[in-house]
DNA sequence: AACTTATTGCAATTTTTTTTCAGTAGAGTA
DNA sequence: TACTCTACTGAAAAAAAATTGCAATAAGTT
């Protein structure tokens, strides 16, 4: 028996019909995209690199996706840097944290299981249903750290 | 001998003669009011109790300010929302964590060790110095969570 | 008191995100 | 396949958030 392989294209068209939306060629030019991109993005990055493949998606299908994309699981805000948002897609990715150097600009990832405990326990305790949780650590790293933030 | 008590004044006062800039009393009110603000805040709410308190201090000042007071460690952001960032002040207070439920937006802050944990450790192996860290987690609340998020 | 220069309020600007609207096109039904 | 209903689209306008320019003011030093 082979095991059935889910992808996030299907996950998406999936949600989309669950909600009685229509699973339109932009929207899933958008997702595709998303994951191409192994690494943080913003809107406007996300549009460019669509434009820059010929793509005429505009901003406002853009924003108006990225949250249907973040209300089913496939991507999630990672941080709100120089007025605007950063994303990421997460499906087939570990939880992971971010470090994020205040002077140099550098994001790494890492992973540590007692976040999740932290959030398990915590949603068993409260009754709660966690849909994300998110750590992020703020500071200098050891190239920038000696040299006065700037 | 006494000991002796540093105010969030104090530590603003160093910080900003450290710096070469002026302590002004529009500095001053700003962040007297945020730490009478025990919760959450935005720009706007703060805006409107100065304004409320009869002083006159523009939106310009406070989001001039807000970035002083994050450098010296008495404010932090803590989500944002709503097209905008939301802070809190935490002298004084215990490194904690949001839960922040998706439908019905009440935050509870909680606490747990590990975070801290997580992140000293971080820091140690990276050689990082950190600078805060943040855990948070969406979902829905108890109360929230059979309604179909809404 | 004089001086230097950071800070202020206001208005204008920039940047990000949302909304409006008219035309288009999914997707179900006849 | 044609028909119908209504969600979706791009473009432009609007709204909202944050930043900046500028002239007047005032902090803090000499």
């Amino acid at each position: 028996m082979e095991k059935l392989q889910t992808s996030e294209l299907d996950i998406f068209r999936n949600f989309i019909k669950k909600k009685g939306l229509r699973y339109t060629p932009e929207r899933e030019i958008i997702l595709r995209e998303i994951f191409n991109i192994h690494d943080h993005f913003d809107v406007d990055e996300l549009y460019l690199r669509l434009r820059n493949k010929g793509h005429r998606i505009s901003k406002a299908s853009i924003y108006r996706t990225i949250p249907l994309l973040i209300e089913c699981g496939l991507v999630q805000e990672v941080y709100h840097e120089d007025g605007h948002m950063h994303y990421e897609h997460i499906y087939g990715h570990e939880p992971h944290a971010h470090f994020r150097c205040l002077s140099c600009r550098r994001v790494e990832e890492f992973r540590d299981e007692r976040l999740e405990e932290v959030s398990r326990e915590y949603a068993e305790k409260y009754g709660i249903e966690v849909k994300m949780s998110r750590f992020e650590i703020l500071g200098y790293c050891a190239n920038c750290k000696g040299k006065e933030e700037g």
